[in-house]
DNA sequence: AGTACGCATTGACTTTTATCAATAAGATTT
DNA sequence: AAATCTTATTGATAAAAGTCAATGCGTACT
C-alpha cells in the first residue's frame, strides 16, 4: 500500500519503520475515474493530493468561460489548492482526474502534526516547496517567449504531460489559445 | 544591528538569545549605492540576500538587449538567483540596487547550519518558502489578464513598488513593454 | 450502428501588443 | 550652468495572438 508514496519520501529522506507507520496513520488513499472531480471551485480545499498512479490537473473558469489550466500532476506529484489548503478560504481552483487515478489525501492538519512528530518530514516539506518554488520561477520566465519556445520549453521539460494531455489542454497551461498553438506547431514542423 | 532582520524573524518564531547569538555569527552585513551590483549574470550566486533598507531587483537581459525583471526586494524582503544559489551553477540573473540599500547576506552553508541546529528556523525556511510559492502562484496567475487588470493587481499587491520603481520596469515585471503600459494608464485615468 | 462529443485544424477577420522613432521634461553628472 | 541620462509619452506601423465559424476525424456512449 503506497509504494509509489513511500518510495518518493525515501528520496529525500530516511524513514524508521516506526516513522512510517506514523505516516500511514495519516494517509487517505482514494481512486477516481477519468473526470471526476476531486475539488471544485467555492470549496474548501480540504487535501493536499499525492498522486499515485494517474494524471490531474487544476484549473480555474474566466469569465468566458474557458478553462485555465493551473497546474498538471503526474505520478509522484503532490497537486492541492495551496492558498485555500492552508488558510481555509473557497478554493479558487478545481481539480480533476484527466485519467482514472489512484490518490493520497493527506490533511493540512496531519501534515503540520507529521511535521512535528517527523523533523525529518519537516525538512523533506522544506524542500519540497523549494523545488515547487524554483519550478514556478522557471515557469514565470517562460511567459517572456514567444508561443513556439514556450511550447518547446514545455515539452523539453515535461514531455510525458504533453504526451499524455490534449493539446488545448498545453496550450491553456502555456496562457494560449488551442489555435495559437496549433498553428505554431504546424510552422515548426513545416520548417524541419 | 540588524534590527530588521530580527524583527521579522520574530514575526513567525521566537528565539532565545543564545540563538539570536548563533544567528549572528552567520550573518554578513552589506551596504550598496545606487545602480551598484550584488550579483551579475555568470557569476555563482553565493548568498541570499535579505534587504533591511532600500530596494533591489534581479533580472535577465533578453537576445535583444532589455531588461526582463524577475524580481523586486524592499525591507524585509528577500531576493536571490534561487537555483544558482542552492546549485552553485552560473547566476542567470543580475541583481542590483534601485536605491541605496542595506543588506544582510548569507550564505548556502550558513542556512543549511541554522537549519540544522534551529529547528525553529527550519520551520521558518518552510513557511517563508511557502509564502513565496503562493507568491509566485498568483503572479503566474495574473498573466492571464489583460494589460489594464495586470497593472491594477500590481497596484493593489505591491503598491509600495509601483510608488518607488520607474514604470518601464513595472512593466518589465508585468511582462509589458514600457508603451504599452503607458497607454493602458492613459485610457485608465481617461475613464475616471 | 448510429449519434454525440471531444479534439485538432484551418480560414477570415479583429484586437492586442510590440516595435521603431521622435519628443520633452526631469534628474544627475561633470 | 551645460551636457548627458533617464523616464514617460505619443504617433505610425508591424507582428502576434485571439476570436469566431466551419470542417473532419476519431472515440465514446447507448
Amino acid at each position: 500500500m503506497h509504494e509509489v508514496f513511500f518510495t518518493k519520501l525515501r528520496e529525500s529522506i530516511t524513514l524508521t519503520e516506526e516513522e512510517e507507520a506514523i505516516f500511514r496513520t495519516y494517509l487517505l488513499p482514494k481512486k477516481i475515474r477519468k473526470k471526476q472531480y476531486i475539488l471544485q471551485e467555492g470549496d474548501a480545499c480540504k487535501y493536499a493530493i499525492f498522486v499515485e498512479k494517474g494524471l490531474l490537473r487544476s484549473y480555474t473558469v474566466n469569465e468566458k468561460g474557458n478553462d485555465q489550466i493551473v497546474q498538471f500532476a503526474l505520478e509522484g506529484w503532490w497537486i492541492t489548492d495551496m492558498y485555500s489548503f492552508i488558510t481555509g478560504e473557497p478554493a479558487r481552483y478545481n481539480i480533476d482526474a484527466l485519467e482514472e487515478s489512484e490518490l493520497v489525501l493527506i490533511s493540512n492538519a496531519a501534515l503540520e502534526e507529521l511535521r512535528q512528530r517527523i523533523p525529518k518530514f519537516l525538512e523533506f516539506s522544506f524542500l519540497q516547496m523549494r523545488s515547487a518554488y524554483i519550478a514556478f520561477e522557471k515557469r514565470l520566465s517562460y511567459m517572456n517567449l514567444n508561443t513556439e519556445e514556450r511550447y518547446k520549453k514545455m515539452v523539453e521539460t515535461y514531455p510525458d504531460i504533453v504526451q499524455r494531455v490534449p493539446q488545448h489542454m498545453i496550450a491553456s497551461y502555456l496562457g494560449l489559445t488551442a489555435e495559437t498553438l496549433s498553428r505554431a506547431r504546424k510552422q515548426m514542423s513545416a520548417r524541419k
